[in-house]
DNA sequence: TGTACATCAGTGAACGCGCGTTCACTGATGTAC
DNA sequence: TGTACATCAGTGAACGCGCGTTCACTGATGTAC
């Protein structure tokens, strides 16, 4: 199901001028509507107005343009989580703030995982035949990655006394399990389709149980 | 990428006899190697040794054979809770079976996840232009799907007095919520790679999070 | 300031691929007489 | 028990699809003299 393509672009010049940026952007607006599998290149060029194989002077290959689209689309997720991060009250005491702060992350990441459901499977879901990580995300403003932002909040956890050290090892995957498994369950489990009233409250009580089981 | 078919089965009468059978357990073999994308028509009656469009006197798609699959999948999921179900000790408190049959469902579907990835990817995995839930989902030998074993392994943990009541409306949600992220961290996730000596013992923590959190 | 030339971004045309699906058919089976 | 016939499972051939990718090209740009 693929829309027809919105108005291509009409270029005066022989040359487009930025088109590595244009097939990004496009990759993007494709992730966007339709997760990784929808990030077609031809579809891309035909977006940037541009003939099919003009790509490969930016782009080695498909995954290529690919993997460049999962970056941005992890960027997008640590912003909507360093969002989330920014609304924490920084009145209160240090665990007060440590345990606000790790709430703020799980409630980033659903958010971003419903409001942006393409980019969210697109920077976290399975990889489409994808040997290597995506080792070089780069992170929001604050440079980290949404892993990142995690472990910082734990560690603030650790600091102010909340979280035990020794219980801090491999604390990200579980918190993470959490989050991403309810993530999942709205997006395209059996949660989907049911409306953010419920779903919100079953995001609340989710950190909490994270929080109380850590 | 595509291996070579086996052995086209070399049929000596005209009719196949069990076609729609046979076109069944190609599918899940498929979905047991690449998950629910590998569940392709003509491959699926190639192995069946087959014309392609004979498939269409049993399943009126590729999407109904999907289905079809999937719901094998799902069985499958449901055998191997239960298997898990099956060893939990029988003396010991009612609260002492209860938290270790909560753990068991937990356990039993790590393990599947791991042991049988494209079953499981085919059973939980994202819905492929899917519109439809697998709503005639059989579960295993008990007749239940994995979600009610869940539920009733939680139902359970209330009647043993374990789980205050008022606390069980929405429990499935959030531990399914820990437990599938966890499998899917590991099966497509950071932790793709990471071997079951690390894992496991991650996975007794999560389950242990859970109980506390709940 | 003007001209020759190298560079290389985008063009035009074409591939092979395997897929799901449709069509009109053929021939084995089982049932009615 | 034998024969005529309806049924319908599997055949054979062909579609259109959109994809990623390769090839030899053209023409705008910027640099060296």
């Amino acid at each position: 199901m693929m829309l027809p393509s919105p108005v291509p672009p009409a270029r005066s010049t022989y040359r487009h001028g930025d088109l590595r940026r244009a097939l990004l952007e496009a990759g993007v607006e494709l992730a966007r509507q339709g997760g990784p599998e929808a990030v077609v290149l031809r579809e891309a060029t035909r977006r940037a107005g541009v003939v099919p194989n003009a790509a490969y002077r930016h782009f080695a290959s498909r995954q290529a343009l690919l993997l460049a689209v999962r970056a941005a689309a992890l960027s997008a997720a640590a912003g909507a989580m360093e969002a989330e991060l920014a609304a924490v009250p920084r009145d209160g005491s240090p665990a007060e703030i440590a345990r606000a702060s790790v709430r703020a992350i799980g409630a980033g990441y659903l958010r971003f995982a419903q409001e942006q459901t393409g980019l969210f499977r697109t920077a976290f879901g399975a990889p489409v035949e994808l040997e290597d990580p995506p080792t070089d995300a780069k992170g929001g403003a604050s440079g980290l990655n949404p892993f990142e932002l995690l472990g910082a909040a734990l560690d603030q956890l650790v600091a102010a006394g909340v979280l035990p050290p020794e219980r801090r090892p491999g604390a990200e995957f579980l918190a993470w399990s959490a989050v991403h498994g309810l993530a999942l369950l709205i997006i395209d489990g059996p949660l989907r389709g049911v409306p953010r009233e419920q779903t919100d409250p079953l995001g609340l009580r989710l950190l909490e149980m994270v929080e109380k089981g850590l």
